[in-house]
DNA sequence: ACCTGAACACCGTTCAAGT
DNA sequence: ACCTGAACACCGTTCAAGT
């Protein structure tokens, strides 16, 4: 009875990831992933419970590079500037992997336990610059999920064609995230 | 060889519609949609070449009642109030019908001809209130696709449940607007 | 002209049987 | 302990056959 294992927790979720990255999360079938990680449908259930909860573990991947790149950003040294940056890398991680980011919200999908604990720690950053910046505390959550919202929203649309662009548009991103982060500078 | 229409092509998107926002887009499948408009799932290829496409006549649909909200919301006194309650009244429309309005940006959604302009009109009145608000013209653009990024933003993300709230909370919406408001009222 | 049952290729998922 | 073929209930979609 020796049945040894094919396969790894990793390489599945890893072989979700690349399937999800380059053919988005419709494509993501029990199947496929099977297959990409080198074992048949059906044992992918002795791993995950079900896709759901496959994909939810993939989510938490994703988090942790979005969530990586937001604390490689993050500079000590102006935090107006230090917040610019950190949106627009925010974008261009969306913009660069539009599949895996839309994940982030997708519906069909199991939070991991951990995944909770990774979306605050993905923003963190952005909560310090902002008390950096001169942002009370009592505005500091209304704040941040301000800018969140802007920044998710901007490239939601965007990844969506809303703006119907040639191009991407960086300038039209540009004023709203500085229009806003004006606003929160200029607070009482 | 009479064969006269069991159904129509309104009551197959009103079917369609009833059980997207009861159940979400997941659930509209064409079986359940036929049954609904009394019929079954091949006759419906006889009024919209897929799935896609049907979902993409739903979408206009709602794009169309969002269309109206916006228009009558805006009002045509203050124009900083008349943006602020056309944002509330966005929020409502997306609180009070989620899956309806995740439909606007959801994937897999043949788009149909007349959603473009759909979308232009419903977003006729805030271009409007910008402008009687002192936006001059080359910021009309940047200054909706901000505002419309953050309320879109914001609403995307209080339907997935990101702020893990007990209560919806309409303040840190409101700080978010206001500020956004702010920062484009005192533009040179 | 529109509706339908039957069929096809594909899903996610379960489970008894293998090793 | 993990893997698998076979099976189930469901998808979207096509099409020949009905009226």
């Amino acid at each position: 009875m020796p049945a040894r294992p094919k396969t790894t927790d990793e390489r599945v979720t890893d072989s979700a990831l690349a399937i999800l990255e380059r053919e988005g999360i419709a494509r993501v079938t029990m199947a496929r992933v099977a297959t990409a990680a080198g074992v048949r449908a059906p044992s992918l259930y002795k791993r995950f419970p079900d896709r759901a909860a496959l994909l939810g573990r993939v989510r938490l991947q994703v988090l942790r590079d979005l969530e990586r790149l937001m604390a490689t950003t993050a500079s000590s040294l102006d935090p107006g500037a230090s917040l610019e940056a950190m949106g627009e890398a925010y974008r261009f991680f969306a913009l660069r992997r539009p599949h895996a980011y839309l994940l982030l919200y997708a519906p069909g999908v199991t939070e991991h336990p951990e995944t909770a604990p990774a979306r605050l720690a993905a923003v963190r950053p952005l909560f310090d610059a902002l008390r950096a910046l001169g942002v009370d505390d009592p505005h500091l959550l209304p704040a941040s999920r301000s800018l969140v919202a802007f920044v998710h929203g901007y490239v939601t649309m965007e990844i969506a064609g809303a703006f119907h662009m040639a191009k991407p548009d960086a300038s039209h991103f540009r004023f709203g995230l500085r229009a806003l982060l004006a606003s929160l500078r200029s607070r009482p």
